[in-house]
DNA sequence: AATGATAGTGTTATGTTATAACACGTTATG
DNA sequence: CATAACGTGTTATAACATAACACTATCATT
């Protein structure tokens, strides 16, 4: 992992950026939340963290579950499953439903209303915040609703995928 | 343009409708749509968006599959998958990808980037506009990306069902 | 220490959603 | 009339997800 901030002030959403301290980051802000709200977390939850984190790509749950099993972990579904879901519960990852797939989160300490922008040819995925996305849910037309939750995926191809090849 | 005889200017998402008016508008749109681009509206397509707009709700795939045994078709999973791919390609039928569940279009003639309204309890879905949801794409901060289609999802609870009952 | 509640992990089995691959008839086209 | 394209049907299987129960460790209270 190379060592060099890049802190560019560019328009691309899929940036390059310094994975050793994106990751170190990342443990850093988990592990002072589950200290602060009194949470464990354990061995098999930071593994499935770390997991995620260094591939920085979703991964189905079956992958996660084979990679789990490379470490000695048992590999039955709900495993993954459960701590998953627990993971996402506090934020930390997110499912992207289009890809039926599991990603760290990558805006911590932001408000959680996190949009997906997806290339379909090379599958990265980047996180957007709210505020970049354009979007407003703080819609008249939406009044009357107790929005908990919002699903935002935006599917297409990157510029990097479509200047190096066609459709 | 649709006969729409509901013009009350209510910001309810979860309209009233007449039924009938909304079934037989439905049917037409896609009759026309399909002679002009001169596809097939062959009975069993015809047959699952019937099935669909008459319910007017999201059905799972083996739902439709169980309705469409019931009217003498076979009910093999590629059977559904096929047409409701069919549809979902010609934007009468949309993905509710929160459900893994497929609901009719109700936006005929609109750009179709759908979102939706999904109420947890009740489990009615509303289909909003795009110029209604508050939603804008065309968004700086995601240019250099070619968005070929979007998923925008809301969850919660409908004005109905938080009066009605608690959590 | 004994009790009992809670949380985390493990296991088996099963449920649910979706697709691959191939068969067959009909229609459109050269 | 050959053949390509399309629509439907079939079998089998893949991929994704959860139910239900077992076992252990921890911890607060007796």
């Amino acid at each position: 992992m190379r060592k060099q901030r890049e802190k560019k002030a560019t328009s691309k959403i899929f940036k390059n950026h310094d994975h050793g301290i994106c990751f170190d980051d990342a443990i850093e802000q988990i592990e002072n939340y589950f200290i602060e709200k009194n949470l464990q977390f354990t061995p098999l939850r930071r593994k499935v963290f770390e997991i995620l984190i260094r591939d920085h790509k979703p991964l189905g749950a079956y992958e996660i579950l084979e990679a789990l099993s490379g470490e000695g972990y048992s590999s039955s579904p709900p495993i993954a499953y459960r701590v998953l879901d627990f993971l996402m519960e506090h934020g930390f990852v997110h499912k992207i439903q289009g890809l039926n797939a599991f990603i760290a989160c990558s805006h911590y300490n932001y408000s959680h209303s996190p949009a997906f922008v997806i290339c379909r040819k090379c599958e990265r995925v980047a996180e957007i915040d709210d505020k970049k996305s354009g979007i407003n849910f703080q819609n008249p037309s939406i009044d009357n609703f107790i929005i908990e939750k919002t699903t935002v995926e935006l599917t297409g191809v990157c510029t990097k995928c479509s200047s190096s090849a066609k459709a």
